[in-house]
RNA sequence: GGACGGGUAGCCAAGUGGUAAGGCAUCGGCCUGCAAAGCCGAUCAUCAUGGGUUCGAUUCCCAUCCCGUCCUCCA
């Protein structure tokens, strides 16, 4: 079996076929660096990575590319409102995005920055234009003819073959042709950043920048390209439309487009309230592992309902596949095998491949994790798990985990630069962000030392003194487990 | 208004022409010095509403209501 994927252009499920044998050359969207990412942007950075890792699982080389969008209206608006240069204002959200990807243990693909390629921009668009595709307006701004480019509507399913240039054409924009047709190149405005180039000065419009970066990393073909729903038009369409226009070749074969998500059953938007950046949700006390579960939890293609019940409910689930983890790797188990465990860890792995080749239905992946933790905790708790059987079912939590990436404990340590950010800031820290940094507080060391007092106090019945150390590692964030085979901890 | 996607138990949700995964929550039990973890059992779904097709529909078709995305710069 191979994997089958919802393709934009052809609007069909599709098997996933690249161009080379074995290797995969993907292009995704990046942020525009003008704010904090917020959740929804995050929902389709981690939807991505899921597919990243799970090609890079079926066996291909991944060769990933992604823009940073560093100037834009936006940016400029910003940055000239805060009174100071473009760059150092992309930069501060640049860093940020980084490292917001790495809280979510998304892999990171290479970048290309817009203002680092204006040239070759330029030069594209000197090609466009030599070929009728592109021309320039009086002011010398540059824009795309639509009408040169019958393809044009492809991907979002618009037929613009009976549009009629009407007289309602954006003041702003009389010199186009066409009130289609779209900025490839905007001349400069008094104050506004840009750039002296082969083709005049001025800045690059939306779309160019991805056309040129995707193409010059990739080649004029690649295998896929991706990106939040919203973009399927017009900037993926107007990608294409300038892409094939200069290389009279298909630009990207499959088309992935993760829908949006919705928050407590609402869109998100800033003046309903319900608006979060990742760095709001760490700040409230929620764990990167539980964020990034959720957003994973259901199907990249259909709407996700982001609430804190379930970012709640997200938490305690990763905890149950983390105390199963470390019952395999800290359990005392009978010599021997038992083939029903190995049948149970092989039955796992091909029902989490088989649901992931299903169009990445990733809330089927997860159930298949379930099944096999309830089945062999009975098994634990029956003695029915032998020593043999375990690098089995350690070999299927850590396929689940190469796609979801949210077993490792390592929660502590992230927050912790997120919280000296916020000090920094002078953002509020919730309790909740102070008692999850508290788990970070004792060296392993110090709660080996504490556990071994514990044991100790137990060991002479002098329960009292073990409850006090118990209580107090409970509240240091360390979950001790005491079972027949010995104390196990972990942090919470 | 047009195009498209969706409405499944208290919550998040998968899925199917033959009455429905998984997780969370709730209740009871087992285990346990306590706790934690785990297991077992139970409760919980007329699969948005109204029609139609069919031996049979939650799954196909139509209508209605609701939600979402896009219809030029929003992931």
């Amino acid at each position: 079996m191979a994997l089958r994927l919802y393709n934009t252009l052809s609007g069909k499920i599709e098997e996933f076929q690249t161009l080379q044998k074995n290797q995969v050359r993907m292009y995704a969207c990046g942020p525009t660096v003008y704010d904090y990412g917020h959740i929804g942007n995050f929902r389709t950075f981690v939807a991505v990575d899921i597919l990243h890792r799970f090609l890079e699982q079926s066996g291909y080389t991944v060769q990933h590319v992604m823009n940073i969008t560093d100037v834009d209206d936006k940016i400029i608006r910003n940055s000239s409102r805060e009174g100071v240069p473009v760059q150092t204002y992309t930069a501060k959200y640049e860093k940020a995005f980084l490292e917001d990807t790495l809280l979510l243990n998304i892999a990171q693909p290479k970048l290309a920055r817009a203002t680092e390629h204006i040239p070759e921009m330029a030069e594209f668009i000197a090609k466009l234009e030599a070929k009728g595709f592109v021309y320039r307006t009086e002011d010398g701004s540059y824009y795309f003819r639509i009408a040169k480019f019958p393809a044009y509507g492809k991907l979002s399913k618009k037929d613009f073959g009976g549009m009629q240039d009407g007289a309602r054409v954006d003041v702003d924009e009389y010199e186009k042709d066409s009130a289609r047709d779209f900025a490839v190149w905007k001349a400069p405005k008094p104050g506004e950043a840009s750039w002296e180039t082969s083709i005049g000065p001025g800045r690059p419009g939306w779309h160019i920048e991805c056309s040129v970066m995707s193409m010059e990393e990739l080649g004029e073909t690649f295998d896929l390209h991706a990106g939040g729903e919203d973009l399927i038009f017009p900037h993926h369409e107007n990608e294409i439309a300038q892409s094939e226009a200069y290389s009279g070749k298909p630009f990207a074969r499959f088309w992935f487009h993760p829908r949006f998500l919705l928050v407590e059953g609402e869109k998100m938007s800033k003046s309903a309230g319900n608006f979060y950046t990742l760095r709001d949700l760490v700040l409230k006390g929620h764990k990167p592992s539980s964020i990034r579960y959720l957003l994973a939890s259901v199907p990249y293609s259909t709407q996700l309902n982001f609430t804190f019940d379930g970012l709640k409910q997200a938490e305690v689930s990763v905890d149950r596949l983390r105390n199963f983890r470390l019952r395999l790797t800290s359990g005392q188990f009978p010599a021997g095998a038992n083939p029903e465990m190995t049948k149970l860890a092989q039955e796992t792995t091909d029902r989490m491949r088989a649901a992931l080749e299903d169009d990445l239905n990733t809330p089927q992946a997860q159930a298949a994790i379930f099944d096999m933790a309830r089945t062999a905790n009975a098994a634990f708790d029956s003695g029915a798990v032998k020593q043999d059987d375990v690098p089995a079912l350690l070999g299927a939590l850590d396929k689940f985990n190469e796609i979801f990436a949210v077993l490792r404990d390592d929660d502590a340590p992230k927050i912790k630069s997120i919280a000296e950010w916020a000090k920094a800031e002078g953002r509020d820290i919730s309790q909740e962000l102070l008692g999850l940094l508290q788990s970070d507080a004792l060296s392993d060391e110090q709660v080996n030392g504490k556990l071994a007092e514990m044991e100790a106090a137990r060991k002479a019945r002098n329960f009292p003194v073990s409850d006090a150390i118990r209580k107090e590692l409970t509240a240091a964030g360390i979950l001790v487990e005491n079972t027949k085979d010995g104390v196990r901890w972990r942090r919470k």
